[in-house]
DNA sequence: AACTTTTACTTGCAGATACAAGGATTGTAG
DNA sequence: CTACAATCCTTGTATCTGCAAGTAAAAGTT
């Protein structure tokens, strides 16, 4: 099975690389499956894949304003809203005011930090789990695939915000 | 868990490592870019992505089980029945009595099938754009690891955690 | 100062997602 | 033939998702 990408991107003559499928539904079915294994190990403590996710973020970047960190992890700021509003009710996260009247700075709590660490031993066997299903140079592959696409994408389409706070 | 997406490398097809970020997560933030590109299209014709990658699978294999679509697509069956929903509201399929008196048969319309070949059109124009940007390359690259995803995730689901941290 | 624009979040709305549990029906033992 | 299990789909509940519109405040303009 070819998987690497190399001869492709260098070789001219490599016409059968128009793909056919859709890509956002094939990137979606995998999202699916790839996201069940995660949700099963992470259910191990009490949370949702998204959940981890965000509060992984905000472990390392906390605190923060909920702006950047929808910027960062390239969801929509009423979809953080919404989010961090289930981390607040379980006392994870906290949210204070911010610079502005009109900004806030989001916090993880200390028992948010418990959690995230308590989290991370089933995440990091999730993560382990597909490596051994799919074997780490594919996933690897996969990394770079997608680390590529986000910075071809990200670019141009909101084009402006990045400034430093 | 990596925070910082952009790497260092802009070649997809550099080879090493074992990968760091959560693939899961990754996955998720790809997602949200392409979809957003793939609905920004899909509009201009009334439909969402998920509406449409629904249709044009009914399109091809209408009349069908919901439950073997289900199980075609990777989505859950009450997902299915609430999605099935929606296109039915809109008159673009509808449900008969299946061979069973327990199961069903969705078909689409006519007007399902109207809608879908108009879509496909815009559809095509997203497909284009993203071909675009990323490279045809790329993208089929990308298309060949997530079919090879699929493939070695999909059989043997209920195989619990086979691999402790 | 008053008006306008921009910035930063939040709410309303609509839909997608899935696990668990609930009918209804069919298949199978005993 | 009855009890039990398996199959197929739908509902209950909870969360995630994003666009459009709304609120509030700061910044810019006149």
């Amino acid at each position: 099975m070819r998987l690497e990408t190399r001869s492709e991107s260098t070789d001219p003559s490599a016409q059968r690389s128009a793909p056919r499928g859709c890509t956002n539904f094939k990137l979606r079915q995998l999202l699916r499956v790839v996201s069940r294994l995660y949700d099963v190990e992470l259910a191990k403590a009490g949370l949702k894949t998204t959940q981890f996710s965000l509060l992984s973020h905000l472990a390392v970047t906390s605190p923060v304003q909920p702006g950047e960190l929808a910027l960062r992890m390239d969801m929509d700021a009423s979809t953080l809203t919404r989010n961090l509003r289930v981390l607040a009710e379980q006392g994870w996260a906290v949210q204070g005011p911010g610079a502005d009247a009109r900004s806030r700075l989001i916090e993880i709590t200390s028992a948010g930090r418990q959690k995230v660490s308590q989290a991370r031993r089933h995440w990091k066997s999730a993560q382990l789990t597909l490596n051994a299903r799919l074997g780490a140079p594919q996933v690897a592959a996969l990394h770079r695939l997608i680390d590529y696409g986000l910075e071809q994408l990200r670019v141009n389409e909101p084009a402006e915000s990045a400034q430093r706070n």
